[in-house]
DNA sequence: TGTACATCAGTGAACGCGCGTTCACTGATGTAC
DNA sequence: TGTACATCAGTGAACGCGCGTTCACTGATGTAC
């Protein structure tokens, strides 16, 4: 086992991977590349080295967040209910928290970069398909209501779960105890 | 009319809210006593005059914002359901999102000044005393899960709305867009 | 299988900058008599 | 109403620090022959 070579091997990953931990801790701005060449165990230069300046870092990882969100939705789709896409949201939303706080800022990342437009695309994509496919009665008017509900819903979830300011009686699984608090929201039709 | 005299006459005031403008920008992290005091029109060391440190700034937000959110919880008593309150709550975090926002990270700020916790105190009991008020139905297991989802879903329209993200066809206000969603999805029982 | 060389990934010193904080100061305001 | 003086609010120079970025470099890896 090769503790400390000239070469990381995976510098990239284990650069993106630190910089998360630190937004799920103290937000983007908090990001420093320095800190996170400390956090690896590299010279203060190395992340340059892959992605160019520290715009370019929140760009990469704003790409890897799309490109996440695109796969968790793909996996929820033909589900019965409005709200199991939302449930699939929170799940996305808690698991990759700083990924969201970083796609949801656009002033902290290049949004003309061709990589991030491109999984930019294909979780809209993705989002269109499992709305396609929700059951005809939710179409129409009410559907916009219902989605942008659904998204609040699970947003502010996900936010209020994260910062550990929701009590404790709810349990230790956030994909459960939202489950039943969607259920009990939107009426028991499932 | 005095444009610049020695004495501002109201720093402490001027510098809270330009601290509120450049959280509802950048988040609380871009805060920087430097560019308030410019922001003001004053010398870089006179803010420390009246907050100490940094720190001491971001306390003072935290307490005002309670206070804020005491007087919004207090002003939404005796409504008749509980997702008017969700409505008040919405309100007062569209309207004062910096403080909300730094009230949220008990790391900013200094948890044991004695004025940020007598006025968080006061906004706690606000909530107790308009949750109280609630019609009776709405008691018993079913109130948690109903104030979490309340909470849940204003907070999550809120942080949403404030970000700019949602589709541009809900109008321009807020409050009334937050009401009709909030109303279809809480069944039509008002 | 061995060797020469190009390419790539990471190093470490250096730079300029803006920040938070401190400190002796000075101008303005309030108060006692 | 005037004067002396204490107190308060804001100034501006100075400091040390950590940051982002650059740059010539060096060690490691891959490839052509």
């Amino acid at each position: 086992m090769a503790e400390h070579n000239y070469h990381h091997g995976d510098l990239r990953r284990a650069v993106l991977r630190a910089a998360a931990e630190v937004i799920d801790e103290s937000g983007p701005l908090a990001v420093n590349l320095r800190d996170l060449a400390r956090r690896v165990g590299v010279s203060h230069a190395a992340p340059a080295h892959h992605f160019g300046d520290k715009t370019g870092l929140l760009t990469a990882l704003a790409a890897e967040g799309f490109e996440l969100l695109a796969d968790a939705l793909g996996a929820a789709r033909s589900t019965t209910d409005i709200y199991e896409l939302g449930t699939a949201y929170v799940t996305f939303a808690l698991e990759h928290y700083a990924h969201l706080d970083v796609m949801f800022q656009p002033s902290l990342y290049r949004s003309d970069d061709p990589a991030l437009v491109e999984s930019q695309a294909r979780a809209y994509a993705a989002l269109r398909d499992a709305v396609e496919e929700l059951p005809v009665t939710r179409r129409g008017d009410d559907l916009a209501r219902a989605m942008i509900g659904a998204w609040s819903l699970a947003h502010g979830f996900a936010a209020l779960w994260s910062q550990q300011i929701l009590p404790s009686e709810l349990g230790s699984s956030p994909d459960e105890a939202f489950r039943a608090i969607s259920r009990f929201i939107f009426g028991a039709d499932s």
